[in-house]
RNA sequence: GCCGAGGUGGCGGAAUCGGUAGACGCGCUAGCUUCAGGAGCUAGUGUCCGCAAGGGCGUAUGGGUUCAAAUCCCUUCCUCGGUACCA
């Protein structure tokens, strides 16, 4: 027999390159991941990774995403769920046409090129997708449907257009953030400077739902998404509060301005009133003599980044426009400034500032030398001490001061008061405000769905009737070296009749965000091919909500958002049942080039899986992925490691396939361990099998891949080292190799299908699939400990250990402690002033003085 | 700036209902073995003192709570993601 297994290991080495592709061809030949949606015999479970951009920069980042959900898939299938697993490509988008813009070609052309080699890889690494089920959103059987839902929401007051400010290139029209650079902010392209310019666009209302898209009752999402979602939406409670112009010599007063407060209850400390530069009132209120500085302040203004407008560490600008407005809770007289910290687009675009208790305000006072008076103070605090910095502080016992007959109340109280008492004569109202804006979805490019929209003289925006979409892309597209979207330049696509009266009109040339494909592309996966709607209704109720989406965190807030918008517009528009997206949300890292940057080819920081594929096998890669750290981590690319990795599964090869044989330099090879029968190493063997399926089976449930390839790679070392001895090829040793395969299978499927096959015909057992397998059961008995061994710490640290029987009481295990010779000698005479026995009996320590 | 996450050996990381810090793997050191390969096996490997037994120190920083802190609280520093036209 040994001479027999030793032939075989002479010939037999771990050879993926010849073990992957031919358990692929049979998996696809079986149909083995065609999900037969309409299989109802099994619970459904539907798993959604966030289906990928077909960029140029194909990198072992794609198959990072996706081997953990692959695993994933496997696992669920082997605890008898009907899984879906479906793919797709995010096909339209900025880089396709960037690239047409620099190199010439069809934004179509390198897109499908590069969903042609994702595919490839994807198949190379064993990924169970169903194919069958594919969509690529740049195809017009899936963006008709966009065209189609946007009609639909137009309908219901969801969609409405309004003029928004874009970043401009004179020569290349608009641009991306990404397309504007440098600190003078040029074009990516030709250098010209960046203007800002008002465009006429779409927007989608997605603050019509933002109190519902705060309740997140219903949906197991991770915290930290929750609170970047609430945070974004940035709901505040308020009041809205007019001031009035004073007249001057310049002009009569009365002009009233309205702003959005969340402290009425400071409206006694309002010494200043700030304008956003883009303020409609801002030109009318400077005077004559400010007219130059406040202009040209404007302009600059316009110019800067909102993030930069925002930042507290920037020193604050601003101008006094020359006239005052009159508090109307005092009736002083207060300065009216313009400054690039207040936004046009929050609130009213409009500030009262109360520098005593807002730090923004009260560095812009500091800088102005304006007053600064507390209004709000802890009982017994001296009122009019001078502040040093803003006092935020929102303590439920302050109390008003220099607030005229709303001294001595209770801050929130005297807020609601002033507010109630202004709402008699309508200069105030309780107001609720968001930071969420409405969804900009125009874009001013060529590769995106048609905005289904004619511009008629006499009819004004007339939809395109459902009959006659979709509106296709042109098929030829001339960019003619600008970045300005060539649709606009095209006659063909341009000059229509107007649906409703015949007469010339004109085709809206802006498409969509890419976003909108993104909200609902998973909804066409259950029916990619029906041309009557976008959604089968049945399919959509059996399948969804989806049950796990996994994808990266960066998607936090915007694609999460409107995708979860989307689901409820597109169910108050009777198409769905769903009011969620998602049940359940888990966001992995990213993997970084190895400088610790986005990979991507400009970069040159892109590693080809393909490579390591050639060299280890995809099971390898799979397994390397999985182990490097923790799927939520993501972090810099280094293969150093691969290699371990790949020992691992050499030896359960060798394990499986070689039991008998033994390892020259193991001084130790072919006995037991000393002291330990032949029955006691059976068990230890089985008993070790059986801790590995109880944590793996949970590491795996919880996303823990890394540390559940940890510990097969124990049981696997574990199990070495009964090799060659006499309990090798035992019956609880054979169970071990079973489960150990049956653990390894979802996460390096080809090894684990090969070794099972191998292993089903040794012992004269018909084939079947180690994936249809079900997932094995721990055995109780196999896990139970007869002993423990508990830490012992003398003040905190570790200076003996103790074993005690397993079920040992608290008392037992005090005195099997105090009965220790070291614990004794440490002790020295002294008694323990108090003994703890902590967690159940896991960790004694003993407190001496 | 703001919102969110994170910082542990030479490296990736493990341990977070407060309870043995460093599982597993890489690398390194020594030995064995050999089908001499980009092999395999065994043992060791946080750091300092020590022949050893053993002890001191140690989870970005400084403080705090506790019998006990990588874990909880506060301070500071650094890295990553998002910041509404990258996806």
């Amino acid at each position: 027999m040994t001479e027999t297994t030793e032939s075989r290991t002479r010939t037999e080495r771990y050879d993926p390159a010849s073990i992957e592709p031919r358990w692929q061809a049979r998996w696809a030949e079986l149909g083995l991941y065609e999900t037969d949606l309409s299989d109802e015999s099994r619970p459904k479970y539907y798993l959604l990774t966030m289906y990928p951009y077909p960029s140029g920069d194909l990198h072992i980042g794609h198959w990072y995403i996706v081997t953990p959900s692959d695993a994933l898939a496997r696992f669920r299938r082997m605890h008898g769920y009907n899984v879906f697993f479906p793919i797709g490509f995010d096909a339209f988008g900025l880089p396709a046409e960037n690239a047409a813009i620099r190199n010439g070609g069809h934004p179509f052309t390198w897109t499908m090129s590069n969903i042609e080699t994702m595919r490839r890889q994807f198949r190379t690494m064993g990924a169970t997708f169903a194919w069958n089920a594919e969509v690529v959103t740049a195809d017009p059987t899936y963006y008709r449907w966009n065209q189609w839902l946007f009609l639909r929401f137009l309908e219901a007051g969801l969609a409405y257009r309004a003029l928004s400010t874009v970043d401009w290139c004179p020569n290349d029209g608009t641009l991306a953030r990404e397309q504007v650079e440098g600190a003078d902010r040029h074009c990516w392209r030709c250098g010209a400077l960046v203007e800002k310019r008002d465009l006429e666009q779409w927007f989608l209302r997605t603050t019509r739902y933002a109190d519902e898209l705060l309740d997140f009752s219903g949906i197991d999402w991770p915290e930290p998404v929750k609170v970047m979602q609430s945070n974004w939406i940035g709901r505040s409670d308020g009041a809205e509060i007019e001031f009035e112009v004073a007249p001057d010599g310049h002009q009569p007063g009365g002009d009233r301005l309205r702003v959005f407060t969340t402290r009425p209850d400071t409206l006694f400390g309002a010494t200043f009133m700030v304008l956003a530069p883009e303020h409609p009132l801002v030109a009318r209120l400077t005077h004559p003599e400010r007219q130059a500085e406040v202009e040209a302040y404007v302009e600059q203004a316009r110019r800067r980044t909102e993030i930069d407008r925002l930042s507290t560490e920037r020193e604050k600008t601003g101008i006094a426009l020359g006239s005052d407005a009159i508090n109307p809770v005092n009736g002083e007289r207060i300065p009216i400034f313009v400054a690039d910290y207040v936004l046009a687009g929050y609130g009213t675009g409009a500030i009262m500032a109360v520098p005593a208790h807002d730090e923004r305000d009260f560095a812009f006072a500091r800088k102005f030398g304006l007053q600064v008076r507390r209004v709000v103070a802890a009982p017994g605090l001296d009122a009019q001490a001078p502040l040093d910095s803003a006092y935020i502080a929102h303590a439920s016992d302050e109390r008003l001061v220099n607030s005229g007959r709303y001294d001595g109340m209770p801050a929130d109280e005297g807020g609601k008061a002033m507010v109630a008492w202004l709402a008699e004569t309508g200069r105030a109202e309780p107001k609720v405000t968001y930071r969420l804006r409405d969804w900009l979805i125009s874009r001013q490019r060529y590769w995106g769905t048609p905005i289904p929209v004619i511009y008629c003289e006499r009819d004004g925006i007339v939809p395109v009737p459902d009959d006659q979409l979709p509106v296709l892309l042109p098929e030829t597209v001339d960019y003619a070296g600008s970045g300005d979207n060539p649709l606009n330049h095209d006659a063909a696509f341009l000059d229509v009749v107007c649906p409703r009266c015949g007469l010339p009109a004109r085709r809206e040339t802006d498409t969509m965000d890419t976003f909108v494909d993104s909200s609902w592309y998973w909804y066409r996966y259950l029916s990619p091919h029906k041309a009557d709607g976008p959604v089968d209704r049945a399919m959509a109720d059996r399948w969804t909500p989806v049950d796990q989406y996994t994808g990266g965190a960066e998607h936090a807030v915007m694609h999460l958002l409107y995708s979860r918008f989307f689901i409820k517009a597109m169910a108050d528009s009777g198409l769905i049942r769903d009011r969620e997206p998602f049940k359940r949300l888990f966001n992995q890292g990213q993997i970084l080039g190895a400088d610790g940057e986005r990979m991507s080819k400009s970069r040159g920081n892109v590693q080809d899986p393909d490579e390591l594929v050639r060299r280890y096998g995809a099971d390898t890669v799979r397994l390397f992925l999985m182990f490097m750290g923790p799927w939520d981590q993501g972090g810099p690319w280094s293969p150093t490691g691969i290699g371990g990795v790949h020992r691992f599964l050499n030896r359960v090869w060798t394990l499986a396939l070689d039991p008998h044989g033994r390892e020259p330099g193991d001084p130790d090879a072919g006995s037991l361990p000393a002291g330990q029968s032949a029955a006691d190493a059976r068990s230890a063997a089985r008993s070790a099998a059986h801790r590995t399926l109880r944590d793996v089976s949970a590491d795996y449930e919880a996303f823990h891949f890394n540390t559940m390839i940890a510990k097969l790679m124990e049981l696997a070392n574990t199990l070495f080292r009964y090799r060659g001895t006499e309990i090798a090829g035992a019956p609880e040793w054979d169970e071990a190799i079973r489960l150990l395969l049956l653990m390894l299978a979802p996460a390096a499927p080809h090894i684990s299908e090969e070794l099972w096959s191998r292993h089903l015909s040794a012992a004269g057992e018909p084939w079947s699939s180690i994936h249809t397998q079900a997932w094995p059961e721990v055995d109780p008995i196999a896990v139970v400990d007869a002993t423990r061994e508990i830490p012992v710490q003398v003040n905190g640290k570790l200076r003996d250990r103790v074993t005690v029987a397993a079920d040992a009481t608290n008392a037992e295990i005090e005195a099997a402690v105090l009965a220790r010779e070291r614990i004794a000698s440490i002790l020295a005479g002294r008694t323990p002033d108090r003994i703890v026995v902590a967690g159940g009996g896991r960790l004694v320590n003993l407190v001496v003085r």
